[in-house]
DNA sequence: CGGAGTGGATTC
DNA sequence: GAATCCACTCCG
């Protein structure tokens, strides 16, 4: 596995400093090329060992750390792996978007089943099927739906919306509805029974 | 120095193993988490660990190891993962099945593009459809299709059938096919073009 | 816990 | 669209 490596010192930068290139050589951006910049004895260079001032600058400028009486930093940085943003409702993107068979001719909208609710502002059941398809076909999770309520994820949906469910507000299974489902597998079991009657026959 | 530890069972792992949280407290990277995933003791449990009998079983029965004078083992079977049996041609299952909506219709079988050919005794477009869809929706690898000769595959699909793969011939995709369908995202601009010039008029 | 190597967002 | 930057994973 022979990475394909530069290394060389350069006249742009200051005295000391290498530049290597490195090129990717697997995954969707093999090919492209990473840039490091070296001087000697990286690990020790106080110039980059955190904390860092965080302004755009090839070299980084140590900071001057201030403690306070009890000896705890007074700083605010967060610990641990930032949240990144997510985006709500990506799927208004999909709206007045249908597939098509093979010749071009736009297929039916599905219908879903009454039980299914769409929440959150002017999301409507076009919108709630490529929320709920997307969420089973993608998400590794359970998907449960959202669990505010309809009025709060209607007016503060930035706060009460839980990006990880799809625009359904939860279901839930009760004891009726479960009945109902044995009643609709008794009746396909029947049918299948005389089916294979009438077979024989 | 309190070590900020936790380890805790998980509802999106399977029974009986737990996740861990560490926190990195020193170091360029202090404050980062690592997870470590447990299951129970399974490292050291005698009716886990190979060799074992390949009978069917939910409890695994150990095998006693009989050396032989120049101390190496005395049998053939093979060391690594050992792999499953893979079910062929389970599509068949679904013959003769479709989807229907919510009032009980049956929705139309699709249409798939003409260059799918399917292989493999007796399958048809109907099959084929299921079984590329499936591969599409649950396969973590490309799909690709089957390799074999038709005439392979046909007369003996136990030997030539990739399990891997679904019921397709592989599709070759020629310069031919890219220019029509460069020609296709052409005319789709064109179109959207116009829409809008219409929508501005 | 560090470092190589990649995905992907951001900036130019 | 390319260059740059950052965050994250994986593995020793």
């Amino acid at each position: 596995m022979s990475v394909e490596r530069k290394k060389y010192e350069c006249s742009a930068l200051p005295k000391g400093w290498q530049r290597e290139e490195v090129i990717r050589k697997s995954g969707l951006s093999a090919g492209k090329i990473d840039v490091y910049y070296y001087s000697r004895g990286v690990r020790n260079d106080a110039s980059l060992v955190p904390p860092i001032r965080q302004t755009a600058s090839i070299f980084k400028q140590p900071v001057t750390v201030y403690k306070m009486q009890d000896g705890k930093v007074k700083s605010d940085f967060k610990h641990g792996p930032q949240e990144k943003p997510k985006q709500l409702f990506w799927e208004k993107r999909l709206e007045g978007l249908r597939a098509c068979d093979v010749g071009g001719m736009e297929l039916d909208a599905m219908e879903l089943p009454r039980g299914l609710r769409a929440v959150g502002p002017h999301v409507r059941e076009e919108t709630l099927l490529q929320s709920v398809a997307t969420a089973l076909h993608v998400s590794a999770q359970p998907v449960t739906g959202q669990t505010g309520s309809r009025s709060a994820l209607d007016k503060n949906p930035g706060v009460f919306l839980n990006p990880d469910q799809p625009l359904v507000q939860a279901v839930t299974v009760a004891d009726d509805d479960i009945k109902r489902q044995e009643e609709r597998v008794c009746a396909a079991r029947k049918k299948l029974e005389e089916a294979l009657k009438a077979l024989v026959a």
